[in-house]
DNA sequence: GTCTATATGGCGATAGAC
DNA sequence: GTCTATCGCCATATAGAC
């Protein structure tokens, strides 16, 4: 592999990546990529093949890097209260490096409904069993309620989630100010984990 | 207004709103809908001046029309808890009639993040200002527990609404079957409204 | 109001020279 | 690996006849 092979891979990842982020896969086209990348266009099917093929690898690159980290805690050997406090906070915290995410992550799952089905990534993404059988033990120990343990894991990661799709809403509504709007999300940590962990309690 | 005017419009509309609802605005094109709705493409631009346009107006048909109800809902005189019990269960509902709606509509928040700032449908869609009233009044007097009225709304909103936004993935991971799938949607009914009525009464 | 025809430009992708 | 040039198609929108 010659020595500006990786580099103008790279970057046009890095810009592709960006671009598909702010503007969305559909309101971006390849020529803008490749100038705002600063190579040939050519080099784009050279690379990569398609843009669509280009976007398969983007989406595994984003998803796969988060999701293990946070299917770590949630198999992890912590109590279940402390997994509960453990995967809002660090789901958040990865949230708010990465704002764009969410609407990134839906806006494909919208598009390419199918294409995703046996994705490793996004296998990782939304991985129940472990939690489950977690939440189930407990119950079945009589230390928190019987709850439909699909239906927690669903609502927790609503809880946790949602506020980032509608961001530019709750911005709005409120007349937050940036910083607010953070303070916000931050203060959703333990609101979530506080509500969670008194239903269970109850 | 010549007779075929009426039926035209409303083929068009009908015929775009469906595609833009399954496909995305921007996997969508002019000829498509045109064809579809079986009437010539100049009239796309007659009817409507442009597809940005329509876009716009199917927008706002679609959440003003169900935007009145809900929000009724939040403006009324009934308990809190009923309020929390009614609100989620006609939300539920009409997400179960609608259910592309949620994509749709975060589509096109992330698509055009300003144009919606004002929208009088948008504001009806988040409309927070009675319901944290009502919530604050309650806490004050000593019924419920002191939450930050914001954080509560746009929880129960998450609660509601995110399902629908991950519905494919729900329904492979699951292995559900569509029965399956509206039971588990179904279901949340009370799993929310529990989980939000235990959490204010503790 | 409805049609045909077309303007104008963008798109993704590739052939082939270097 | 990188470039220029271009293919073939589709997009949205409009002009103008009827």
């Amino acid at each position: 592999m010659g020595k500006k092979s990786t580099s103008t891979r790279e970057k046009i990842l890095a810009t592709a990546t960006e671009l598909f982020l702010k503007k969305g896969v559909d309101r971006v086209g390849v020529r803008e990529i490749a100038a705002k990348a600063d190579i040939n266009l050519s080099l784009m099917n050279y690379y990569f093949k398609s843009k669509e093929k280009l976007l398969e690898l983007i989406f595994e690159n984003l998803i796969s890097e988060k999701a293990t980290v946070l299917k770590n805690i949630l198999e992890s050997d912590i109590s279940l209260f402390d997994k509960i406090k453990q995967y809002t906070s660090a789901y958040i915290d990865m949230l708010l490096d990465n704002p764009l995410l969410v609407s990134f992550v839906l806006s494909v799952l919208h598009r390419n409904p199918d294409k995703l089905k046996g994705m490793t990534s996004v296998v990782n993404l939304y991985n129940t069993e472990k939690f489950c059988m977690h939440l189930k033990a407990e119950a079945e120990a009589g230390n928190v309620r019987e709850v439909t343990p699909e239906q927690f894991y669903v609502s927790m990661l609503s809880l946790i989630i949602f506020p980032f799709a509608i961001k530019d809403l709750i911005v709005d509504r409120n007349k937050f100010k940036k910083k607010e709007y953070v303070e916000f999300i931050r203060n959703r940590k333990d609101f979530i984990a506080d509500m969670l962990i008194q239903y269970l309690k109850v």
